[in-house]
This record gives C-alpha cells, structure tokens and sequence, in this order.
DNA sequence: CCCCGTGGCTAAAAGGTTTTCGGAAACGTA
DNA sequence: TACGTTTCCGAAAACCTTTTAGCCACGGGG
C-alpha cells in the first residue's frame, strides 16, 4: 500500500494554520475543565480554584487565546467602540480630538472608528447607519467650524457628544472652544504689555469664530475703557489676506501699537508683510494669532503668541463625556472650553 | 383599589424606548413569517415569493431594522473593518491615506478602525492585540517616514499592508511613495525651463526620503550630463533652515539660476529669504518644494512648483491591495508609487 | 394511482462568549 | 447519621444572524 496522507491528515494541517484562531473552548479543553470554568478563570472572578485559575491561564498563553470581541458584544451589548464623525478632510480639527479621545479611553481599552463625511450630509447618513449597526457605544460628532451643525441625534439608540461645532438643539451635549474668551485672552495681554491701540484683522463674518473673537475684542476692550483701533477687518482665513490687511492697516493707522489676528495664517501674513514695511515685531507693533498651528506659528519671524484652543484637552473632555453618557447621565447644553494663551516673541512690553 | 401601573406595563414601556433595536425576529413576527424567510428576503436570496419579500421589506422599514454587524460577523468570520495603525500623530500621513481607504472600500462598506500609536511600540503592541480581538479583515500600518520600519506580521492571522514607510521584511507588502522618480521628475522640469545650475538644500541625512530625493537628483543631472551646484546641504526639515540655506547659498553660489528643496518647508523659507535679498523668484532663481502641503505651498510669494506624493491614491492603492490580500492573492514587495509634479509659479522658463 | 420534482417556507445548527443556576463534594455541627 | 454550609465546577441559555437540511403541497409524467 502506498503511503498517502489521508484525509484526516489535511484536515490536522489545516488545524493547526496560523488563521485558525484558538477559542475559549480550546483553552478550556487543554486546561481540562468546561468553558464556563475557563471563562471565570481568565476574567477574575471569584469562585475558580487557584490552582485551576493557574492551569487556565498557562492553556491561553499557550494557544495565544484572544477572545472574540464580536461575540463578547453580542452577549453583553457593550462593543467597546465609539464612532468619530467627521467633516474636515484635512483632520485639522478631527485628529486631535481623536488623540484627547484615544487618552481619555485608555490605549486599547476603547477604540475609535473613524469615518470622514467630507461635509457631504449623504454620506453622513451612510457613515450614521453603517456605525449603528456596528453597535457603537457611542458618538462623538466633530464639525468643521465653531458654527452650529444640524442634530444627528434624533433618536438615535446611542449617545452623542459633539466636539468643535455644537448641535443646533440644546438638548444635545456639546463641547466647544470658547473664542470669547481666547479673544479676551489675548487682548488683556496686550494690554498689559502697555499696548494702547490695537487694531483686529480676521476671517470671514460668515464664521461665528471670527464674529466671536471681534466680539471678545471689543469686551476686553470696553472693560479697560478703550476702543478698538479702526474697524474689524473681516477678510479670508489666508496668509494672503493679512499681509493686503497690513498693507491697509499700517499705512491708514500710522498709531498703531498691536494687532489681533483672527488666526494664525492671517497673523503669519501680517507679520510678513509688517516686517517688509519696516515696522520692527514685536518692538513697534505686537501681533497675536490664533489656533496655535504650530507649522505656521512657532516658523514665522518673529515666532507667534496665539491663542491655543486646546483641541487635544477639548476632544479628551468630549470623550470623558461620552463615557459618562455612555453609563450614566450627561449635562446636556453647549460646554464652552476655555482657551490658553501661548506667548512667544510677536509681543512684548513697549 | 388604587391604580398603580403594573409591573408588565412598565415592562411594556422599556419595550417601547428607543434603545430596544428590532431585531430579525421582530420583523418576522410582524411580516408573518419565519426568521429565515426573513433573512432571505432582505438579503436578496431567490427562494422566496415576491409577495413575501415585500411584505418582509416592508416591515423592516416600519422597525427600522438594522442587521446587528455583530451577529453577522460572528457567523461568517468578516468584519467589514479593517485596521488602521499609524505612528504619526499629527496625521500628515495617515489622513490622506485614511482617505484614500475610505474612497476605495466604498464609503459605509467598510469601516476603519483608526489607532494612533504615537511612536510607541508598546503602545502599537497594545493596539494590535485590540484590533485582532475585533476581528478586524486586515490592517494598514502607516509609517512615520519613509524608513523601513519593523514588520507586525509575523504569523499574523489577517493581511497586512504597510503605506508609506515599508516593512524591513521584505516579504510584506508595501506601498511608498518613489522619492527618487519625483526628485528625478522635479529636476526634469528645472532642465526644461532652462535652468543650468541647480543647488539642493534638504532635511536631515538620516532620513531616507532625504537620501532618496538627493539621489534622485544627482540622477536627472547626469543623465543630462551635468553636476549639481555645490554640496547637497544636508539640514532639518524646517522653513529656518531654508531661510538659513538660503542665505549662505545666495552669498557663495552667485550664478545660481535653480533650487530643488527637499520639502516645502524648506521652500518657504528659502523663497522667503531669497525674496528679501533681492532675487527675483521664479525671474532670477526658480525653488521647487516637495510634499504639495497646500498652506505652506499655496501661500508662499510666489507659490511654490512642488513635488506631489499623491498620499491619497497611495491610500487608495494600498486599500485596493489590502482587499485583493483579504479574499485572494498578495504580490508581496516594495511597490514604489510615482509622484506627480504640481507646477505653480515659483518656476518659470529663464 | 404512484412517484418525483419543485417552489416556498420553517426548524435548527452554528458561530464564541458570559452568566445563571444547580449539582457535587467536602467539611463541620448536632 | 442527618443536615446545613461552603467551595468549586459544569450544563445550558442567551445574544442575533445566516445557512443548511428538510417539510409540505401541488402538479405533471409514467
């Protein structure tokens, strides 16, 4: 007779291939007891023998036993999972949130799904219905600018946070950069620098965030009993759009001691543009920005103070939320997170 | 007798409540038919009356039902999802490439599971056990740089493909960007316009893609019979070592007509630089950058002619590889993918 | 009339895990 | 011995869906 392998010798091999994933069955049968057994012995509970806890758990190692998430979830309707939702391709907002939200869950323990609309509210829907079925535990729903967005929360079976842009009904959870504040922020510190006439150059008015930080401006402003040098210059969130307002702005307002700028990019600009007018940063005029990008920001000359918006502790505080949500009650309304001020060499005591 | 709610009603309301999700049986039960009729029906399959299909549909939509992703992945063994395991925090990478994937799985066929493992491998070790106990279909890892970095896959269970910076083991698959075609493509165009000589200011001499650009240019020039102008000056990857090249460069090259930067923030500053001592860009000098990152390329005086890695069809590539690996056949490798030249006005013929 | 094929449906199993409940053994007390 | 208690373990249900195998009736061919 010749020596064939049989067919039960295929099967073996096939067994004993990488993909076939051990089971909790398999542990338990190395470890000679019944699954339920093994299944107490590897989540700690109480009433295994130690001795058997042992014997269980050599029998995972062994087989590089992973238990099945899918299965886990079925049972206990918990997947561990949140989905981000978000509108901004670049990831300029999104990403950090994310990280704040991959610390607050603790590497490993949760973990994110990640889908990018791209603002089209289709594939929102799609994304919506694809990560419901998927039974995440919750949602974190990341706009793309400080405006308010449209509610996805409509009974939805799960809870949602909203990072960056709020919700347009109240009785949602949002989390959101107070620019109010950042603005004050910066215009307190200017004016503790003895600066005396401060001129604004920012975004569109289309954007709440520009009109908030005008607004903050002219709080600050009013509460030292001053007034805004010239109008609010309400232009493109572009490099291009503060050096044309420097251009303007140094040449109608020859007084001018600082300026606030609405971000970054129209800050680099300005202070491009200043320095080729002459004007010595932060010696006769002081520039603050807005954002903290670094990229733009800490490679400008001189380097920037801004605002930082602290995206990473606002993604973090949204996902703390959601956990909370998740397993309890949320404080429902728009939370406004304060903002920090980073000072680099674009302003200084006159 | 007083009337209090009884037990079974308030049962009856939990019922109600949002959070309890319809499931299959629920639309059986109220299409009249049995669970597997049900399933049938709305998945498509062919031994089911017409009239029967319609009425099963008809009551999924009144339950809204959603399959339980769960459930289904557990009996057939895919997930739908795949994992996206990344290193570089600030997402420069990994987003285009998220995209890329999300274009090519059809948006809400699949779903990324994103993982952010900032430069730790313990933290990457963390990651990949949650992503294998998910289930996920196969991973992505994106690299930093476009270094080799060590391989994940040893006996793993799912495909594996690596975007960006390829596996040390060169029987993985990946997927990087051709640094030496782009230099090459870069330099090219310089000759074309009539540039004869051409200087090379890059980031660190540690970094491959560095190393590969510089090659890639040495290459182009010999291949029409030319030599670089002066030494490759090797630096960091910031908009001050272009000013600060720029400045030496300028001072000890007088004839220069042409530079090839090794990314675009060496670009920036270098044209920034040049502008203020006096040279005329693209008239005097031409600057090409490299990487297309849009705020800095784009806002620049003048806008910087620079080299595209196309991130997003590198993605998108890798993706579609990632599906051919899951249910057939990988051609594992090195693929180099090309660049594409993005021609703006920091370049001009002399 | 009997047999067979087929269209349309259902029962049941499978997938992996956790949890509940009950059983068995061991031990102490009356 | 009879009985209660404690300790440890196993059987089975539950989670939800898909698929396989089988059932039943009906109609046509022999």
């Amino acid at each position: 007779m010749l020596e064939f392998p049989l067919a039960s010798d295929y099967e073996k091999d096939f067994e004993d291939m990488a993909d076939r994933r051990a089971t909790i069955s398999d542990v338990a049968s190395l470890a000679g007891v019944s699954i339920a057994t093994a299944s107490k012995a590897l989540n700690g509970r109480q009433d295994v023998r130690d001795s058997t806890r042992q014997r269980v758990i050599a029998a995972a190692a062994e087989l590089a036993f992973q238990p099945n998430a899918l299965a886990r979830g079925l049972l206990s309707g918990q997947t561990r999972t949140v989905g981000l939702l978000t509108s901004d391709s670049a990831g300029r907002f999104g990403i950090p949130v994310l990280l704040g939200a991959e610390d607050a869950f603790g590497a490993g323990e949760m973990a994110v799904l990640l889908c990018d609309a791209r603002g089209d509210a289709i594939r929102e829907q799609h994304h919506l219905r694809a990560l419901l079925s998927r039974r995440v535990d919750g949602l974190i729903v990341v706009g793309e600018s400080t405006d308010p967005r449209p509610s996805v929360s409509r009974d939805l079976p799960v809870p949602v946070v909203y990072a960056y842009g709020p919700s347009d009904d109240p009785s949602d959870v949002s989390f959101v950069p107070d620019d109010v504040g950042g603005a004050i922020l910066a215009v307190r510190h200017l004016l503790a620098l003895g600066r005396r006439r401060i001129a604004h150059v920012t975004g569109p008015v289309g954007y709440k965030a520009a009109r908030d930080r005008a607004e903050g401006l002219d709080e600050a402003l009013a509460e030292a009993g001053m007034a805004r040098a010239g109008e609010t210059l309400w232009g493109t969130w572009s490099q291009r759009w503060g050096r044309h307002a420097a251009e303007m702005l140094l040449r109608s307002e020859p007084e001018l001691d600082a300026v606030f700028c609405g971000s970054d990019q129209i800050a680099a600009g300005f202070v491009e543009a200043a320095r080729e007018l002459g004007r010595r940063v932060p010696d006769d005029l002081a520039v603050v920005g807005y954002d903290n990008w670094e990229v733009l920001a800490a490679e400008t000359r001189p380097p920037l103070t801004t605002v930082d918006p602290d995206l990473e502790r606002l993604g973090r505080t949204a996902a703390q939320h959601l956990f909370a949500a998740i397993d309890g009650k949320a404080t429902p309304g728009v939370h406004k997170m304060a903002c920090r001020l980073v000072i680099r060499d674009s302003t200084a005591r006159m």
